[in-house]
DNA sequence: TCTGGGGTCCTAGGACCC
DNA sequence: TCTGGGGTCCTAGGACCC
Protein backbone atom coordinates (compact mmCIF):
# COMPACT_ATOMS: atom_id res chain seq x y z
CA UNK A 1 0.00 0.00 0.00
CA UNK A 2 1.44 3.11 -1.00
CA UNK A 3 1.04 6.74 0.38
CA UNK A 4 -0.16 8.11 -2.38
CA UNK A 5 -3.49 7.10 -4.74
CA UNK A 6 -1.19 6.13 -8.11
CA UNK A 7 -2.32 2.69 -8.84
CA UNK A 8 -5.17 3.19 -11.67
CA UNK A 9 -7.49 0.58 -12.81
CA UNK A 10 -9.32 0.68 -15.77
CA UNK A 11 -12.48 -1.37 -17.39
CA UNK A 12 -14.06 -1.14 -20.45
CA UNK A 13 -17.71 -0.93 -20.21
CA UNK A 14 -19.85 -4.15 -21.27
CA UNK A 15 -16.93 -4.34 -23.73
CA UNK A 16 -18.20 -6.67 -26.57
CA UNK A 17 -21.22 -5.74 -26.78
CA UNK A 18 -19.57 -1.97 -26.48
CA UNK A 19 -18.08 -2.74 -29.46
CA UNK A 20 -20.98 -4.55 -31.21
CA UNK A 21 -22.76 -1.43 -30.72
CA UNK A 22 -20.46 0.69 -31.73
CA UNK A 23 -19.94 -1.06 -35.10
CA UNK A 24 -23.85 -1.88 -36.32
CA UNK A 25 -25.19 1.60 -35.81
CA UNK A 26 -28.95 -0.34 -35.76
CA UNK A 27 -27.96 -2.53 -32.14
CA UNK A 28 -27.33 0.78 -30.33
CA UNK A 29 -29.82 1.88 -27.34
CA UNK A 30 -30.85 -2.20 -27.96
CA UNK A 31 -30.32 -4.86 -25.83
CA UNK A 32 -27.16 -7.20 -27.14
CA UNK A 33 -25.66 -10.30 -25.74
CA UNK A 34 -22.40 -11.43 -26.78
CA UNK A 35 -21.45 -15.27 -26.48
CA UNK A 36 -22.24 -18.89 -26.62
CA UNK A 37 -25.16 -19.11 -29.05
CA UNK A 38 -24.83 -22.75 -29.21
CA UNK A 39 -27.03 -24.98 -26.99
CA UNK A 40 -24.73 -25.14 -24.66
CA UNK A 41 -23.27 -21.56 -24.72
CA UNK A 42 -23.03 -19.10 -21.71
CA UNK A 43 -23.32 -14.98 -22.17
CA UNK A 44 -19.80 -13.50 -22.01
CA UNK A 45 -21.15 -10.40 -22.24
CA UNK A 46 -24.44 -8.35 -21.99
CA UNK A 47 -25.27 -4.42 -23.00
CA UNK A 48 -26.31 -2.12 -20.26
CA UNK A 49 -29.72 -2.42 -22.02
CA UNK A 50 -29.77 -6.36 -22.07
CA UNK A 51 -28.89 -6.23 -17.90
CA UNK A 52 -32.07 -4.76 -17.11
CA UNK A 53 -34.04 -7.67 -17.57
CA UNK A 54 -31.62 -9.74 -15.52
CA UNK A 55 -28.88 -10.71 -18.06
CA UNK A 56 -25.71 -11.51 -16.61
CA UNK A 57 -22.56 -12.87 -17.44
CA UNK A 58 -21.47 -16.79 -17.19
CA UNK A 59 -25.92 -16.92 -17.47
CA UNK A 60 -26.45 -19.87 -19.92
CA UNK A 61 -27.54 -18.46 -23.20
CA UNK A 62 -30.63 -20.31 -22.57
CA UNK A 63 -31.73 -18.76 -19.73
CA UNK A 64 -30.25 -15.00 -21.29
CA UNK A 65 -32.69 -16.00 -24.83
CA UNK A 66 -35.57 -16.27 -21.67
CA UNK A 67 -35.05 -13.38 -20.03
CA UNK A 68 -34.93 -11.22 -23.33
CA UNK A 69 -36.00 -12.79 -26.09
CA UNK A 70 -35.95 -9.62 -28.34
CA UNK A 71 -32.05 -9.24 -27.45
CA UNK A 72 -29.36 -9.76 -30.06
CA UNK A 73 -27.62 -12.56 -29.56
CA UNK A 74 -24.01 -12.72 -30.79
CA UNK A 75 -21.33 -15.15 -30.91
CA UNK A 76 -18.28 -12.27 -31.08
CA UNK A 77 -15.85 -10.76 -33.40
CA UNK A 78 -12.62 -11.33 -31.08
CA UNK A 79 -10.64 -10.12 -33.96
CA UNK A 80 -12.91 -6.86 -33.27
CA UNK A 81 -11.73 -6.49 -29.84
CA UNK A 82 -8.59 -7.44 -29.77
CA UNK A 83 -8.35 -4.82 -32.40
CA UNK A 84 -10.01 -2.07 -30.06
CA UNK A 85 -8.28 -3.58 -27.08
CA UNK A 86 -4.80 -2.92 -28.66
CA UNK A 87 -5.63 0.89 -29.18
CA UNK A 88 -6.77 1.33 -25.53
CA UNK A 89 -3.22 -0.39 -24.26
CA UNK A 90 -1.22 1.46 -26.49
CA UNK A 91 -2.81 4.56 -25.54
CA UNK A 92 -2.70 3.33 -21.79
CA UNK A 93 1.37 2.56 -22.68
CA UNK A 94 1.39 6.35 -24.03
CA UNK A 95 0.57 7.49 -20.49
CA UNK A 96 2.83 5.08 -18.23
CA UNK A 97 5.36 2.52 -19.43
CA UNK A 98 4.26 0.13 -16.52
CA UNK A 99 0.62 -1.41 -17.87
CA UNK A 100 -0.50 -4.20 -16.82
CA UNK A 101 -3.19 -6.07 -19.01
CA UNK A 102 -5.64 -8.24 -17.05
CA UNK A 103 -7.91 -9.12 -20.15
CA UNK A 104 -8.85 -7.55 -23.75
CA UNK A 105 -11.01 -5.08 -21.18
CA UNK A 106 -9.19 -4.22 -18.17
CA UNK A 107 -5.53 -2.80 -17.40
CA UNK A 108 -3.70 -1.61 -14.38
CA UNK A 109 -1.70 1.63 -14.86
CA UNK A 110 1.27 2.86 -12.39
CA UNK A 111 0.84 6.44 -12.12
CA UNK A 112 3.89 6.57 -9.84
CA UNK A 113 6.32 5.70 -13.36
CA UNK A 114 3.74 8.29 -15.32
CA UNK A 115 4.79 11.92 -15.94
CA UNK A 116 2.28 13.06 -13.77
CA UNK A 117 4.11 14.56 -10.77
CA UNK A 118 1.54 15.44 -8.58
CA UNK A 119 0.04 12.40 -7.10
CA UNK A 120 -2.39 14.56 -4.71
CA UNK A 121 -6.18 13.58 -5.41
CA UNK A 122 -7.31 16.34 -7.34
CA UNK A 123 -4.40 16.09 -9.48
CA UNK A 124 -4.54 12.20 -10.35
CA UNK A 125 -8.96 12.80 -10.34
CA UNK A 126 -8.21 15.44 -13.80
CA UNK A 127 -5.75 13.50 -14.63
CA UNK A 128 -7.80 9.96 -14.83
CA UNK A 129 -10.77 12.26 -16.16
CA UNK A 130 -8.57 13.77 -19.02
CA UNK A 131 -7.46 9.40 -19.57
CA UNK A 132 -11.26 8.60 -19.77
CA UNK A 133 -11.47 11.29 -22.55
CA UNK A 134 -8.98 10.09 -24.41
CA UNK A 135 -10.18 6.04 -24.18
CA UNK A 136 -13.52 7.65 -25.83
CA UNK A 137 -11.72 9.00 -28.73
CA UNK A 138 -9.07 6.01 -29.18
CA UNK A 139 -12.22 3.32 -29.75
CA UNK A 140 -14.59 5.53 -31.53
CA UNK A 141 -16.92 5.76 -28.76
CA UNK A 142 -16.44 3.71 -25.80
CA UNK A 143 -16.39 4.36 -22.22
CA UNK A 144 -14.34 3.39 -19.39
CA UNK A 145 -14.83 3.31 -16.02
CA UNK A 146 -11.92 3.94 -14.17
CA UNK A 147 -10.79 3.75 -10.40
CA UNK A 148 -7.51 5.04 -8.76
CA UNK A 149 -6.16 4.37 -4.98
CA UNK A 150 -3.30 3.21 -3.43
CA UNK A 151 -3.01 -0.32 -4.70
CA UNK A 152 -4.49 -2.98 -7.03
CA UNK A 153 -6.73 -3.89 -4.55
CA UNK A 154 -8.43 -0.39 -3.62
CA UNK A 155 -7.70 0.96 -7.49
CA UNK A 156 -10.03 -2.64 -8.89
CA UNK A 157 -12.44 -1.92 -5.83
CA UNK A 158 -12.92 1.37 -7.18
CA UNK A 159 -13.28 1.25 -10.58
CA UNK A 160 -16.18 -0.62 -9.66
CA UNK A 161 -17.88 1.54 -8.29
CA UNK A 162 -19.42 3.90 -10.34
CA UNK A 163 -20.13 2.00 -13.47
CA UNK A 164 -20.56 2.63 -16.11
CA UNK A 165 -18.68 5.89 -17.67
CA UNK A 166 -17.15 6.34 -13.91
CA UNK A 167 -14.53 7.67 -11.86
CA UNK A 168 -13.72 7.27 -8.19
CA UNK A 169 -10.44 8.40 -7.08
CA UNK A 170 -10.07 6.89 -2.96
CA UNK A 171 -8.11 9.11 -0.72
CA UNK A 172 -5.32 7.71 1.27
CA UNK A 173 -5.90 7.04 4.53
CA UNK A 174 -9.98 5.85 3.65
CA UNK A 175 -9.56 2.16 2.44
CA UNK A 176 -10.34 0.84 5.13
CA UNK A 177 -13.38 2.77 6.11
CA UNK A 178 -14.80 2.30 2.44
CA UNK A 179 -14.32 -1.76 2.66
CA UNK A 180 -15.42 -2.56 5.92
CA UNK A 181 -19.48 -2.49 4.94
CA UNK A 182 -18.66 -4.62 1.92
CA UNK A 183 -19.46 -8.29 1.58
CA UNK A 184 -16.43 -10.45 1.40
CA UNK A 185 -16.56 -10.89 -2.32
CA UNK A 186 -15.06 -7.78 -3.21
CA UNK A 187 -12.22 -9.60 -2.23
CA UNK A 188 -10.13 -11.03 -5.16
CA UNK A 189 -10.02 -14.50 -4.51
CA UNK A 190 -13.21 -14.77 -2.50
CA UNK A 191 -15.45 -16.87 -4.90
CA UNK A 192 -18.77 -18.97 -4.64
CA UNK A 193 -16.95 -21.67 -2.28
CA UNK A 194 -15.16 -19.19 0.24
CA UNK A 195 -17.78 -16.56 0.78
CA UNK A 196 -19.89 -19.80 1.73
CA UNK A 197 -17.19 -20.96 3.92
CA UNK A 198 -16.71 -17.63 5.38
CA UNK A 199 -20.78 -17.38 5.69
CA UNK A 200 -21.14 -20.28 8.18
CA UNK A 201 -18.38 -18.76 10.32
CA UNK A 202 -20.64 -15.71 10.50
CA UNK A 203 -18.53 -13.53 8.39
CA UNK A 204 -20.03 -11.79 5.59
CA UNK A 205 -18.46 -8.45 5.54
CA UNK A 206 -15.22 -7.02 5.54
CA UNK A 207 -15.52 -6.00 9.02
CA UNK A 208 -16.42 -9.24 10.14
CA UNK A 209 -13.99 -10.52 8.36
CA UNK A 210 -11.15 -8.22 10.35
CA UNK A 211 -12.20 -9.53 13.20
CA UNK A 212 -11.28 -12.89 12.45
CA UNK A 213 -7.67 -14.27 13.41
CA UNK A 214 -4.89 -15.06 11.25
CA UNK A 215 -4.42 -18.31 12.83
CA UNK A 216 -8.36 -18.99 12.36
CA UNK A 217 -8.17 -17.88 8.93
CA UNK A 218 -5.36 -20.07 7.78
CA UNK A 219 -7.32 -22.78 9.96
CA UNK A 220 -10.14 -21.93 7.75
CA UNK A 221 -9.04 -21.30 4.41
CA UNK A 222 -5.85 -22.71 4.11
CA UNK A 223 -1.99 -21.35 4.21
CA UNK A 224 -2.15 -19.36 1.06
CA UNK A 225 -5.41 -17.89 1.51
CA UNK A 226 -5.50 -17.63 4.91
CA UNK A 227 -2.68 -15.23 5.14
CA UNK A 228 -3.79 -12.84 1.89
CA UNK A 229 -7.28 -12.67 3.39
CA UNK A 230 -6.23 -11.60 6.64
CA UNK A 231 -3.79 -8.66 4.80
CA UNK A 232 -6.66 -7.78 2.39
CA UNK A 233 -8.74 -7.83 5.33
CA UNK A 234 -6.82 -4.70 5.98
CA UNK A 235 -6.29 -3.08 2.33
CA UNK A 236 -2.64 -4.22 2.95
CA UNK A 237 -1.74 -5.21 -0.35
CA UNK A 238 1.65 -4.50 -1.74
CA UNK A 239 1.15 -6.19 -4.84
CA UNK A 240 3.32 -4.49 -7.75
CA UNK A 241 2.00 -3.63 -11.47
CA UNK A 242 3.70 -5.35 -13.87
CA UNK A 243 4.01 -4.92 -17.03
CA UNK A 244 5.27 -8.42 -18.55
CA UNK A 245 3.79 -11.47 -17.53
CA UNK A 246 5.05 -15.14 -19.33
CA UNK A 247 2.26 -17.61 -20.35
CA UNK A 248 2.43 -20.94 -18.13
CA UNK A 249 0.32 -22.87 -20.17
CA UNK A 250 -1.21 -23.16 -23.55
CA UNK A 251 -4.62 -25.16 -23.95
CA UNK A 252 -7.64 -25.36 -26.16
CA UNK A 253 -11.11 -27.21 -24.95
CA UNK A 254 -14.48 -27.40 -26.47
CA UNK A 255 -17.79 -28.10 -25.50
CA UNK A 256 -20.31 -29.64 -27.70
CA UNK A 257 -23.87 -29.09 -28.06
CA UNK A 258 -24.29 -33.30 -27.99
CA UNK A 259 -22.48 -35.75 -25.62
CA UNK A 260 -19.87 -37.66 -27.77
CA UNK A 261 -19.79 -40.97 -27.25
CA UNK A 262 -17.89 -42.20 -30.41
CA UNK A 263 -14.67 -42.63 -28.92
CA UNK A 264 -12.56 -42.27 -32.49
CA UNK A 265 -14.76 -38.90 -33.24
CA UNK A 266 -13.11 -37.85 -29.67
CA UNK A 267 -9.64 -38.72 -30.88
CA UNK A 268 -10.18 -36.62 -34.01
CA UNK A 269 -11.37 -33.83 -32.16
CA UNK A 270 -8.52 -34.32 -29.37
CA UNK A 271 -5.73 -34.34 -32.54
CA UNK A 272 -7.20 -31.35 -33.88
CA UNK A 273 -7.11 -29.50 -30.89
CA UNK A 274 -3.01 -30.74 -30.53
CA UNK A 275 -2.56 -29.21 -33.74
CA UNK A 276 -4.33 -26.15 -32.74
CA UNK A 277 -2.08 -25.67 -29.37
CA UNK A 278 0.77 -26.26 -31.62
CA UNK A 279 0.39 -23.97 -33.90
CA UNK A 280 -0.19 -21.42 -30.75
CA UNK A 281 2.89 -22.85 -28.78
CA UNK A 282 5.21 -22.02 -32.76
CA UNK A 283 3.55 -18.71 -33.16
CA UNK A 284 5.58 -18.06 -29.87
CA UNK A 285 8.35 -19.66 -29.51
CA UNK A 286 7.13 -21.86 -27.00
CA UNK A 287 7.39 -25.62 -26.03
CA UNK A 288 6.27 -27.21 -22.78
CA UNK A 289 7.00 -30.66 -21.01
CA UNK A 290 3.35 -31.89 -19.74
CA UNK A 291 0.91 -32.90 -22.15
CA UNK A 292 -3.16 -32.45 -20.08
CA UNK A 293 -6.23 -33.28 -21.29
CA UNK A 294 -9.24 -32.29 -19.66
CA UNK A 295 -12.72 -34.50 -20.04
CA UNK A 296 -16.22 -33.10 -18.44
CA UNK A 297 -18.87 -36.14 -18.59
CA UNK A 298 -21.97 -36.01 -19.35
CA UNK A 299 -22.68 -35.43 -15.38
CA UNK A 300 -20.22 -32.03 -15.41
CA UNK A 301 -17.83 -34.16 -13.51
CA UNK A 302 -14.36 -32.79 -14.68
CA UNK A 303 -11.41 -35.32 -14.90
CA UNK A 304 -7.80 -34.11 -16.14
CA UNK A 305 -4.83 -36.73 -16.84
CA UNK A 306 -1.54 -35.58 -17.73
CA UNK A 307 1.83 -36.59 -18.59
CA UNK A 308 5.52 -34.66 -18.42
CA UNK A 309 7.90 -35.61 -21.18
CA UNK A 310 11.54 -35.25 -20.52
CA UNK A 311 12.03 -32.77 -22.58
CA UNK A 312 9.48 -29.64 -24.22
CA UNK A 313 7.82 -30.65 -27.42
CA UNK A 314 5.60 -28.51 -29.43
CA UNK A 315 4.67 -30.97 -32.17
CA UNK A 316 0.95 -31.74 -33.20
CA UNK A 317 2.21 -35.37 -33.24
CA UNK A 318 3.08 -35.37 -30.00
CA UNK A 319 0.54 -33.91 -28.35
CA UNK A 320 -1.79 -35.51 -30.63
CA UNK A 321 -0.12 -39.39 -29.58
CA UNK A 322 -0.09 -38.20 -25.58
CA UNK A 323 -3.77 -36.76 -25.85
CA UNK A 324 -5.13 -39.91 -27.49
CA UNK A 325 -3.08 -42.24 -24.95
CA UNK A 326 -4.14 -40.25 -21.83
CA UNK A 327 -8.14 -40.61 -22.70
CA UNK A 328 -7.66 -44.32 -23.58
CA UNK A 329 -7.37 -44.88 -19.59
CA UNK A 330 -10.93 -43.25 -18.94
CA UNK A 331 -14.34 -44.30 -18.89
CA UNK A 332 -16.17 -42.18 -21.13
CA UNK A 333 -19.26 -44.35 -21.82
CA UNK A 334 -21.49 -41.81 -20.09
CA UNK A 335 -21.02 -39.55 -22.68
CA UNK A 336 -18.57 -36.63 -22.83
CA UNK A 337 -19.29 -32.70 -23.40
CA UNK A 338 -16.43 -31.55 -23.08
CA UNK A 339 -12.71 -32.35 -24.47
CA UNK A 340 -9.62 -30.15 -24.10
CA UNK A 341 -5.57 -30.19 -24.89
CA UNK A 342 -3.25 -28.00 -22.95
CA UNK A 343 0.59 -27.98 -22.47
CA UNK A 344 2.42 -26.71 -19.50
CA UNK A 345 5.51 -26.36 -18.09
CA UNK A 346 6.75 -23.91 -20.62
CA UNK A 347 9.55 -23.06 -22.00
CA UNK A 348 11.08 -20.61 -24.79
CA UNK A 349 12.70 -22.45 -26.25
CA UNK A 350 12.71 -26.63 -28.39
CA UNK A 351 15.04 -29.10 -27.12
CA UNK A 352 17.33 -30.19 -30.65
CA UNK A 353 16.21 -33.34 -31.85
CA UNK A 354 19.40 -34.99 -31.75
CA UNK A 355 18.45 -37.38 -34.55
CA UNK A 356 17.28 -35.23 -36.84
CA UNK A 357 13.84 -34.25 -37.92
CA UNK A 358 11.79 -37.52 -37.54
CA UNK A 359 8.52 -37.58 -39.89
CA UNK A 360 6.64 -39.54 -37.91
CA UNK A 361 6.63 -36.86 -34.82
CA UNK A 362 4.74 -33.81 -37.53
CA UNK A 363 0.98 -35.80 -37.58
CA UNK A 364 0.49 -36.25 -41.32
CA UNK A 365 -1.61 -33.67 -43.41
CA UNK A 366 -5.35 -33.76 -43.31
CA UNK A 367 -7.08 -33.72 -46.54
CA UNK A 368 -8.50 -30.99 -48.45
CA UNK A 369 -11.82 -31.45 -49.36
CA UNK A 370 -14.66 -29.54 -50.70
CA UNK A 371 -17.69 -30.07 -48.84
CA UNK A 372 -20.78 -30.43 -50.99
CA UNK A 373 -23.33 -27.73 -51.02
CA UNK A 374 -26.01 -30.57 -50.39
CA UNK A 375 -24.47 -31.23 -46.88
CA UNK A 376 -24.31 -27.69 -45.95
CA UNK A 377 -27.58 -27.17 -45.87
CA UNK A 378 -27.99 -30.02 -43.03
CA UNK A 379 -25.27 -28.03 -40.79
CA UNK A 380 -27.80 -26.36 -37.80
CA UNK A 381 -25.98 -23.83 -35.63
CA UNK A 382 -26.37 -24.75 -31.63
CA UNK A 383 -28.33 -27.90 -33.19
CA UNK A 384 -27.50 -31.63 -32.19
CA UNK A 385 -24.61 -33.37 -33.96
CA UNK A 386 -25.55 -33.63 -38.13
CA UNK A 387 -24.93 -36.41 -40.38
CA UNK A 388 -24.74 -36.00 -43.83
CA UNK A 389 -23.37 -38.16 -46.24
CA UNK A 390 -20.11 -36.80 -48.85
CA UNK A 391 -19.09 -39.07 -51.16
CA UNK A 392 -16.87 -41.80 -49.75
CA UNK A 393 -17.03 -39.96 -46.33
CA UNK A 394 -19.47 -37.68 -44.21
CA UNK A 395 -19.96 -34.90 -42.18
CA UNK A 396 -20.61 -34.48 -38.99
CA UNK A 397 -21.34 -30.77 -37.66
CA UNK A 398 -20.93 -29.39 -34.32
CA UNK A 399 -21.18 -25.77 -32.90
CA UNK A 400 -21.18 -22.69 -34.71
CA UNK A 401 -19.58 -22.55 -37.93
CA UNK A 402 -17.81 -25.13 -37.66
CA UNK A 403 -17.67 -28.69 -39.77
CA UNK A 404 -16.09 -31.84 -38.68
CA UNK A 405 -15.63 -34.19 -41.69
CA UNK A 406 -14.54 -37.47 -41.03
CA UNK A 407 -13.71 -39.91 -43.44
CA UNK A 408 -13.47 -43.84 -43.40
CA UNK A 409 -12.42 -44.57 -47.09
CA UNK A 410 -13.70 -47.42 -48.52
CA UNK A 411 -10.26 -49.52 -49.19
CA UNK A 412 -9.13 -49.57 -45.87
CA UNK A 413 -12.58 -50.17 -43.74
CA UNK A 414 -11.42 -50.64 -40.34
CA UNK A 415 -8.12 -48.72 -41.02
CA UNK A 416 -7.28 -45.10 -39.46
CA UNK A 417 -10.14 -42.56 -39.25
CA UNK A 418 -9.43 -38.74 -40.25
CA UNK A 419 -10.65 -35.92 -39.42
CA UNK A 420 -10.28 -32.15 -40.08
CA UNK A 421 -12.61 -28.99 -38.93
CA UNK A 422 -13.23 -25.94 -41.40
CA UNK A 423 -15.19 -22.61 -40.15
CA UNK A 424 -17.61 -21.41 -42.88
CA UNK A 425 -19.50 -19.00 -41.96
CA UNK A 426 -22.05 -19.40 -44.77
CA UNK A 427 -23.34 -22.43 -43.40
CA UNK A 428 -25.70 -20.53 -41.17
CA UNK A 429 -28.34 -19.96 -40.63
CA UNK A 430 -30.86 -23.28 -40.88
CA UNK A 431 -33.19 -23.62 -42.98
CA UNK A 432 -35.71 -26.63 -40.56
CA UNK A 433 -38.13 -27.03 -43.83
CA UNK A 434 -34.92 -28.93 -45.58
CA UNK A 435 -34.82 -32.65 -44.36
CA UNK A 436 -31.69 -34.15 -43.76
CA UNK A 437 -29.64 -37.44 -45.23
CA UNK A 438 -30.04 -40.31 -43.08
CA UNK A 439 -26.65 -40.64 -40.42
CA UNK A 440 -24.51 -43.13 -41.30
CA UNK A 441 -24.69 -46.87 -40.20
C1' DT B 1 -30.85 -30.25 -22.78
C1' DC B 2 -28.81 -25.77 -16.50
C1' DT B 3 -23.53 -24.67 -16.23
C1' DG B 4 -17.91 -21.27 -22.13
C1' DG B 5 -13.01 -20.72 -22.84
C1' DG B 6 -8.51 -19.45 -21.54
C1' DG B 7 -6.02 -18.91 -18.01
C1' DT B 8 -3.65 -18.72 -12.77
C1' DC B 9 -2.81 -20.42 -8.26
C1' DC B 10 -3.24 -23.66 -4.37
C1' DT B 11 -3.53 -28.18 -1.99
C1' DA B 12 -2.58 -32.82 -1.02
C1' DG B 13 -0.56 -37.18 -1.65
C1' DG B 14 3.01 -40.14 -3.47
C1' DA B 15 7.61 -40.99 -5.44
C1' DC B 16 12.16 -40.29 -4.89
C1' DC B 17 16.50 -38.50 -3.11
C1' DC B 18 19.83 -37.29 0.40
C1' DT C 1 11.58 -55.72 15.20
C1' DC C 2 12.72 -49.52 13.74
C1' DT C 3 10.33 -46.04 10.85
C1' DG C 4 13.11 -39.11 10.72
C1' DG C 5 12.80 -35.28 7.95
C1' DG C 6 13.46 -31.94 4.34
C1' DG C 7 13.24 -30.90 -0.52
C1' DT C 8 11.63 -31.44 -5.20
C1' DC C 9 8.89 -33.20 -8.83
C1' DC C 10 4.69 -35.01 -10.52
C1' DT C 11 -0.37 -35.75 -10.74
C1' DA C 12 -5.32 -34.68 -9.92
C1' DG C 13 -8.66 -31.79 -8.47
C1' DG C 14 -10.67 -27.48 -7.18
C1' DA C 15 -11.35 -22.43 -6.62
C1' DC C 16 -11.14 -18.40 -8.88
C1' DC C 17 -10.70 -14.59 -12.46
C1' DC C 18 -12.20 -12.11 -16.78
Amino acid sequence: MRGEASVLHLDLDAFFAAVEQRDKPSLRGKPVVVGGVGGRGVVSTASYEARVFGVRSAMSTREARARCPHAAFLSGRFHAYRDTSDRVMRLLREVSPLVEPLSLDEAFVDLARSDLEDLSVPSVTAFAERLRERVVHATGGLTASVGVGTSKFIAKVASDLDKPDGLVVVAPGTEQELLRPMDVRVIPGVGPATAERLRRVGVHTVADLERVSEDEMVRLLGKASGHWLYSLARAEDDRPVVAEREAKSVSVEGTYDTDLTDRKLMESLLTRQASDVSGRLRKHGLSGRTVTIKVRLHDFTTLSRSTTLGSPTDSPGTIGRLARSLLADLDTSGGVRLLGVGVSGLADWVQEDLFGETAEDEEEELPEVEVPHHSRRTWAPGMDVVHAEMGRGWVWGSGRGVVTVRFETADTPAGPVRSYSMEDPELSPWRPDESEPAPPA
